[in-house]
DNA sequence: CTAATTATAAACAACT
DNA sequence: TAGTTGTTTATAATTA
């Protein structure tokens, strides 16, 4: 008990507020923050130090991709400087959908980078899965992408490009090569065949000649000092014979993003070259960068961040949205491996008392299947403010139907508030009401992690009761019970993204989803138009559609609930129906019963999204009480 | 910087 | 009296 205690003491006190906070908050999370203790970088660990390194020029060579596609011209300098440590790997890995395209790019640090972006082929998949015919050329294009930060970090690891964080400077050459314009070529036929891609990019406005001229002036002035004899097979730059390329690559000669495996990486191509030397020769000879090329690389670039955005959009909305995580099983399978790698390596860090259970069976729980841990389940990993799950609205409902095995195994913390499990407890009851021993039994019983530190969270628990307007208690013949009041409940769900009408907007027209699928873009139009002809969304929401639609997400089994229990469910639902003696209303529970709007709504969001084939997923999803 | 949300700790009262 | 249940206040972290 008492070590219990004092263990969440350490735990919750450790932040310092320092630039560091985040990351000390993740490392020390169960343990001693004694890294956190400082106020300097003094105490991250060299490996942390690396990490902030990399992430720093990852950030600065993302930025200035942002830049050439987007032809702006400010300076990343600041937001470089403000970089620091900021975003820890782990927390790159661990939330990878809580990660904004901004984010992103504070976040990026070497090791994650393939990671983040696979995960952004999943999510390309899941659109794909929508029904999207033009996935295919949009994941090349985040391979693509893929390949030019690749090789952006490889020329940084060389050194032979200066990339200074404040300034970004990425010397054009070197991104056309990594993004192998002779590709583009090819990836222009295909997609010359999809009307609907072209299509898009006209749709997008992108404007070729005013990006090009801009990243030409832009690389014409910073490139050639930078990148002194990185010859480049377009032969903008000198060229070198192949054997100085070769060397020059020498290091890093497995690293070419275009060459592995003794094979050109050249989408398509797959020609075999024995060495370095010889790739590049094949460079130069098939893949030579000629004007056309060039300028398809830039609209590509332009393209790869309509993509981010893009991903950045869907995430927001597949986040906001009950999309069962098996939608997208290689970001499951991802994000469940970065867990293993979590749990493995840094989730405890050393001093820190492990937990008893995880300790013998950490990951043990982990299902093989398809489902394993949903990416809401990762932020959980280690001590993070549980907060960021509520925040980022993942279904607890789906989340804990899906691993419900494992948080009963593993001594993971849930990523959920006590409120959304206070209140999942209660709606998973048959009669919908528990006493409060009865929801300590269900937090022991759902999650190995509420089987130790009982008088912290107890404490806590019975805190949200009384805090919480949604929690409703009722006293009857045998006691008192607690329900939940959904109005409440969904009332208080804070405006989550601050996405105004017209962000939405933008969002659907051109700008990020440009080239989504009609099924997938539909459904967000018409959940935002649904949302924005709503008048209680409309004033109600800060901030807009978006946030609404995240309304009442975070936990699906509202939506579900809402939907199946006719009535007996409802938002409006009163105590009374408890057959209690008294209730104790904690204020006067909003009268608007137009909030179940918003959930029935997000209900037929869903069932849009679910497509052909995928059906019996939403359902599986639905009941979300059967975890258990 | 501020405000809101959440987590945690703790004091305290009422009740069993 | 001790433990449980509830309420309330305070503080800190985090995020918008």
């Amino acid at each position: 008990m008492m070590v219990e205690s004092a263990t969440e003491t350490i735990r919750t006190t450790p932040s310092t507020q320092n630039g560091v906070s985040s990351l000390s908050s993740q490392s020390d999370s169960g343990g001693r923050e004694g890294s956190s203790n400082g106020d300097t970088n003094g105490e991250i660990s060299p490996v942390d130090l690396l990490h902030l390194q990399q992430q720093q020029a990852l950030q600065a060579a993302r930025q200035f991709l942002l830049q050439q596609a987007t032809g702006l011209s400010s300076p990343s300098s600041n937001e470089v400087k403000q970089t620091p440590v900021q975003v820890p790997v782990s927390v790159a890995m661990m939330t990878p959908q809580m990660i904004t395209p901004q984010q992103m790019q504070q976040i990026l640090s070497p090791p994650q980078l393939q990671a983040l972006l696979q995960q952004q082929q999943a999510l390309m998949l899941q659109q794909q899965q929508l029904g999207n015919k033009q996935l295919a050329f949009q994941q090349q294009l985040i391979q693509m992408q893929q390949l030019q930060q690749q090789h952006l970090l490889n020329l940084q690891r060389q050194g032979l490009v200066g990339l200074q964080p404040g300034q970004g400077a990425v010397p054009m050459q070197s991104l056309q090569q990594a993004m192998c314009p002779a590709d583009l070529q090819q990836l222009w036929k295909d997609v010359a065949g999809v009307p609907s891609a072209e299509e898009t990019l006209k749709h997008e406005g992108l404007d070729l000649s005013t990006t090009s001229s801009n990243s030409t002036s832009y690389s014409a002035s910073k490139v050639s000092p930078q990148i002194p004899h990185h010859s480049l097979p377009n032969g903008q730059n000198s060229v070198h014979t192949p054997k100085r390329d070769s060397s020059s690559h020498e290091e890093h000669t497995g690293s070419h993003p275009l060459y592995g495996h003794g094979e050109c990486k050249w989408p398509g191509c797959e020609a075999l070259c024995e060495d370095m030397g010889q790739f590049i020769k094949h460079l130069n000879s098939e893949h030579a960068l000629d004007d056309r090329s060039t300028a398809q690389c830039r609209v590509q670039m332009q393209v790869v961040q309509q993509l981010e955005i893009q991903v950045g959009a869907s995430r927001a909305f597949t986040l906001a949205n009950p999309i069962p995580a098996f939608y997208f099983p290689s970001q499951l399978n991802l994000a469940s491996s970065a867990s293993l790698m979590k749990r493995d390596t840094e989730a405890y860090p050393e001093g820190l008392p492990h937990p008893p259970t995880s300790a013998a069976t950490p990951i043990t729980p982990l299902r093989q299947g398809p489902s394993v841990i949903s990416s809401s389940s990762l932020h959980s990993v280690g001590p993070i403010r549980r907060r960021n799950s509520d925040k980022y609205c993942t279904p607890i409902a789906s989340e804990l139907a899906q691993n419900c095995e494992f948080y009963k195994n593993a001594d993971v913390r849930p990523p959920f508030t006590y409120a959304s499990l206070i209140r999942h407890a209660i709606l998973e009851a048959p009669d919908r009401q528990l006493t409060l021993n009865e929801i300590y039994n269900w937090f022991t019983r759902m999650f190995a992690y509420f089987r130790r530190n009982t008088a912290t969270w107890k404490n806590a628990v019975r805190h949200n009761l009384s805090l919480h307007k949604c929690f409703v208690r009722v006293e009857n013949v045998k006691g008192a019970v607690w329900t939940v009041d959904e109005v409440e409940y969904q009332k208080r769900r804070p405006p989550k993204m601050t996405g105004s009408p017209t962000l939405v907007k933008n969002m659907i027209s051109g700008l990020g989803f440009g080239s989504l699928n009609a099924s997938y873009q539909a459904a967000l139009a018409e959940s935002s138009l649904n949302l924005l002809n709503s008048p209680t969304m409309v004033n109600t929401s800060s901030g807009g559609s978006l946030n609404m639609l995240h309304v009442g997400h975070d936990d699906v089994s509202s939506t579900v609930e809402q939907v199946n229990s006719n009535g007996s469910c409802s938002p409006g639902l009163s105590p009374q129906q408890y057959g209690s003696h008294q209730v104790h209303v904690k204020e006067e529970p909003a009268e608007m019963e137009e909030d179940s709007r918003p959930v029935s709504l997000m209900a037929t969001v869903s069932q849009n999204l679910a497509l052909p084939g995928d059906e019996r997923e939403m359902e599986e999803e639905l009941p979300a009480e059967e975890l258990e």
